[in-house]
DNA sequence: TTACCCATGTAACCCGTTACATGATTTT
DNA sequence: AAAATCATGTAACGGGTTACATGGGTAA
């Protein structure tokens, strides 16, 4: 589990509620990570237990009480060995990539229609990229951290656009090809094969 | 969970075992999906409880009966109903973002020899898509399938080979500005950041 | 003789999401 | 008057991995 990890990173800024923890993620490292805070609640109660962070309760009334939680020496450490420890690339886990392995049984405008939707959809994902979080990380900078934490916020965008990036090329280029297939065979072969899809391959 | 669907695709091909799925998708989407037998068998289970599969028992002595998976009418309805639904885009979830994004408290070569990392793992990923998968796409059109099948086989596979390029461009990059940045800083600011990041930032 | 292939499964555990529960304060 | 913010959590469920259990046949 990284939520443990990324709690700690978040931590070594300042000390902070579960609550604001919740917001620091979503306005930071949203778009590659998230967590619920029903995730965020008991993953604090289990830094606790290991003795990497510290709890300092805050009492309201009218609400519930504010638990402020700080990273330990110990804690600090931990979450310096789990950086600098090797990390297994992370795979490509796609369900749209088993619809598209399967496309060939199904009609080639219904294909289209969905690697269209895929590639607005991701589009609307880099314009968020290229606009409010670029803007984020260079308003960050002038208040509470460093041109190097900028550098590797930025450097976090960069791949999630870059990512972005080459799935609408690879949707562009899969749009193409699929047209250009329909050209050649005839629009509706697919329509035979729907039922007995081995006995049409001779 | 797609990874019903994902069987049910397989299951249009021709009727199988559990222990040949697992084998067939080993050999056919194991770059963007994968699953382990102990998830399977009882996913089967559950195909065959909602009728989209049929179960023929193939008596065995010595080792356990075979029980042989037939898609049923309702089970190609339900995975065509499935290919067509709209999709939401993956969202990437990168444990080594993580580590990027705090990257700024922790030694310059460090980071390098983690992002060198990366950027190997993701290179021989990428030379197993490019000599191994792509032989196999092109042997296996000549077998059962269609060229047709063949082509969205390299759709995927070409989507996997641009994940993987898309991040070694990003780790040749990133390496480049940390030497860029090392050289404009200093190799050693980091240590003194390490205890009190926020201190030294005004 | 060591290891891999065949062939099935269960149980425990890990990580994550969604729904449920509470309820005052502040903004629209 | 409705909705969002603050602030904590629990419970149920979904999906996936690892470990455990069994055990004959075959290839290196």
């Amino acid at each position: 589990m990284s939520l443990r990890h990324a709690l700690l990173g978040l931590l070594t800024y300042e000390p902070m509620t579960g609550y604001e923890l919740k917001q620091f993620f979503d306005s930071s490292v949203q778009h590659f990570w998230n967590a619920e805070l029903s995730q965020i609640y008991p993953t604090l109660k289990a830094l606790e237990e290991q003795g990497w962070v510290d709890k300092d309760v805050q009492v309201q009334d009218g609400r519930p009480n504010r638990k402020i939680y700080e990273i330990t020496p110990s804690g600090r450490d931990e979450f310096l060995r789990w950086v600098r420890e090797p990390q297994p690339p992370a795979e490509m886990r796609d369900p749209f990539m088993i619809k598209v392995f399967f496309g060939a049984d199904v009609p080639v405008e219904d294909m289209l229609v969905l690697m269209r939707r895929q590639m607005d959809e991701h589009g609307k994902g880099l314009a968020f990229c290229e606009t409010v979080l670029r803007e984020k990380v260079k308003a960050v900078t002038h208040h509470m951290f460093t041109p190097r934490h900028a550098l590797f916020w930025s450097l976090t965008l960069e791949m999630a656009m870059a990512y972005r990036r080459a799935y609408i090329e690879w949707c562009e280029m899969s749009m193409r090809l699929l047209e250009e297939s329909v050209l050649e065979e005839g629009p509706s072969e697919h329509i035979h094969r729907l039922d007995h899809p081995k006995r049409d391959a001779g």
